[in-house]
DNA sequence: ATGCCGGGTCCTACCCGA
């Protein structure tokens, strides 16, 4: 079973970049972030076309997840439990397919709007954690995937291409990160590949793509019984290189 | 060297991304 997760930053440019990886890649299912639209206007016949179900939570002009995927599933929850309710930032998924809880995240950046940009940030990481602790405590096979801006450690971007106390890497950030570590989730790129440097988006600025100045932002977590079954977790660094392409690859990651 | 590119939008200068 392959499981993949996608940044694709706007599915109006980059459907066809989608399609073609779908056909060519073949995943179970694939969760997109940063579809940039609203939720009607997400191209849900186009992956119809192509053997995949698909449901979308968009708004206009910013971030949006979706996912696609093959087989049916329901869905759970459209908005992160425990967020107030007139939070209306479309950054969370969370559904049900093959007897598994999965969950599509496009969290918060924490880089713009101050103190208050950064707060919210920790407070959506919190809300995460707490809403992983009750799925784990009803011991739910769980995967947690999507773009998290986190840089879990030092190895997870190039030296230089951050500085220390971007909302990527501040130890706040990183604490709450293995916060969701520490409820017995397993990061699944890092697992299948213990050392060194492994990255999942490089900026379009100053080069950074030919001079691999990444980042490892992108994850899926496990729980312990998919994480049993993990047989390898990679990105799809190929997608890169195409034309007109999003600053992040796919990632994918492969259960037995 | 946080705005180098690239997406968005009350259309065009400005917000956001990581």
């Amino acid at each position: 079973m392959k499981i993949a997760t996608w940044n694709v930053n706007s599915i109006r440019q980059r459907e066809g970049h989608v399609q073609r990886w779908l056909t060519q890649c073949q995943p179970d299912i694939l969760f997109l972030q940063e579809i940039k639209c609203e939720t009607h206007a997400f191209p849900a016949l186009t992956f119809h076309g192509i053997g995949y179900m698909a449901e979308a939570v968009g708004q206009k002009s910013y971030n949006g997840v979706a996912v696609l995927s093959r087989a049916p599933f329901t869905v759970v929850h459209r908005a992160l439990p425990g967020l107030p309710a007139d939070d209306t930032q479309a950054r969370y998924l969370e559904i049900e397919a093959a007897d598994m809880t999965l969950i599509g995240i496009y969290l918060p950046n924490g880089n713009s709007g101050g103190s208050a940009g950064f707060a919210y940030k920790l407070a959506w990481m919190e809300c995460l954690a707490e809403r992983a602790r009750a799925l784990l405590a009803a011991d739910r096979p769980l995967a947690i995937t999507g773009d998290f801006n986190v840089c879990p450690t030092d190895d997870d971007f190039a030296p230089g291409a951050l500085s220390a106390t971007d909302a990527l890497v501040r130890p706040e950030t990183r604490a709450k990160f293995r916060q969701l570590i520490w409820l017995g989730l397993t990061d699944a790129i890092r697992a299948a590949h213990p050392h060194g440097h492994i990255y999942t988006f490089w900026d379009y600025q100053a080069g950074a793509w030919q001079r691999d100045l990444g980042l490892r932002i992108d994850h899926t977590l496990l729980s312990s019984a998919l994480a049993e079954r993990l047989v390898s977790a990679t990105p799809d660094k190929a997608e890169r290189d195409q034309p007109q392409p999003s600053d992040h690859v796919p990632v994918v990651t492969e259960l037995s």
